[in-house]
DNA sequence: CCAAACTTTCGATAAATACTGAAACATATG
DNA sequence: CATATGTTTCAGTATTTATCGAAAGTTTGG
């Protein structure tokens, strides 16, 4: 029978290697996202050399994701006295893993598609035919709501842990 | 100086061409987008012959797509008395594409991750050495809360325009 | 200011994903 | 039940995206 260290090793390779697939489902890359999971569950922070290592992936793979995740917020870089290299360590909160994933997403996804309506609005503001009026009105609809999305990202990653979860409570008892 | 049938083909255009753009940011395939797009702002329902002409694309793309946008819920299938032929319509209400893309999306990206994180719980609970336990109030952490994240989908999913934007105003005055 | 330690970039290659086009399949109607 | 009309599938191809690995760039300490 398996001792729990063995055991332990198998449970964590599972979990970054599905958190990859998983990644590739969201819309990130399988090795980000596999980044994420292995310092999410490394009781260390890891050097560039260590998570190459570890995920079997070149130098600049890491190093290009690493990057990302830091981008992100979430992942910080870390030092240790009298060495010059970088170590990562995972933001391990959950509300900080949230907001800085809706701001992200937001900017990357809500944004662009606000600043396309707000742009197909204007243009097509004041047309006089039955389609221009009707074009105009979907985009309107559209700019509205998702104006509207785009303030309640803000303001949900904005929150603090205990006030967001106060106010859940408060909707959804 | 372009009269303003003229421009609004030229703005629908830009459109749908960015908005597949988006799309692919989003996770979903350009042709996917784009027909939504279409179909979003098209007077009339479509067939996929018509789909096919105007994004000139291939019959096999078109349809592909057509299904999954049905399947989404984002498009519906209409038949006009007399033809046999199918054509489809979107559907235009902001609040329900945001239902459908919420429930679409909470399906690929949130059960998943939930059904993992479970496993993840369950293997490791009752580990007693000091990564082990690590392990375990991490993957704890997670599972808590995207299961409740999971729950917010719902309910924000199932509630009606109404019901939702009252919630809203609040909220966030 | 040289060498060592470490980081970043980038062109080439591999892998994944989307798309085509043609053929197979289904169904309504004369 | 044959034909015309419409739908679906799928193997091959193209496009896009991710990854490798080597070379170039940076920084620090002696």
């Amino acid at each position: 029978m398996k001792g729990e260290a063995e055991k332990l090793v198998v449970l964590k390779d599972t979990f970054v290697s599905q958190w990859g697939i998983m990644g590739t489902q969201w819309g990130i890359n399988r090795t980000m996202a596999q980044i994420h999971a292995l310092l999410m569950t490394s009781p260390e922070a890891m050097s560039t050399d260590e998570v190459m290592e570890e995920l079997s992936i070149s130098r600049g793979n890491a190093h290009t994701n690493l990057k990302e995740l830091v981008n992100w917020g979430l992942l910080r870089i870390v030092t240790r006295k009298g060495e010059r290299r970088e170590y990562f360590e995972a933001e391990l909160d959950v509300w900080e893993i949230f907001r800085r994933i809706v701001r992200e997403r937001k900017k990357r996804e809500i944004d662009p598609a606000l600043d396309l309506l707000e742009g197909c609005l204007a243009e097509s503001q004041g047309m006089k035919s039955a389609g221009g009026r009707a074009f105009n009105e979907q985009m309107k609809s559209l700019e509205e709501f998702v104006r509207f999305v785009s303030k309640m990202s803000d303001r949900v990653a904005g929150m603090p842990h205990g006030k967001a979860m106060q106010l859940a409570m408060k909707l959804f008892g």
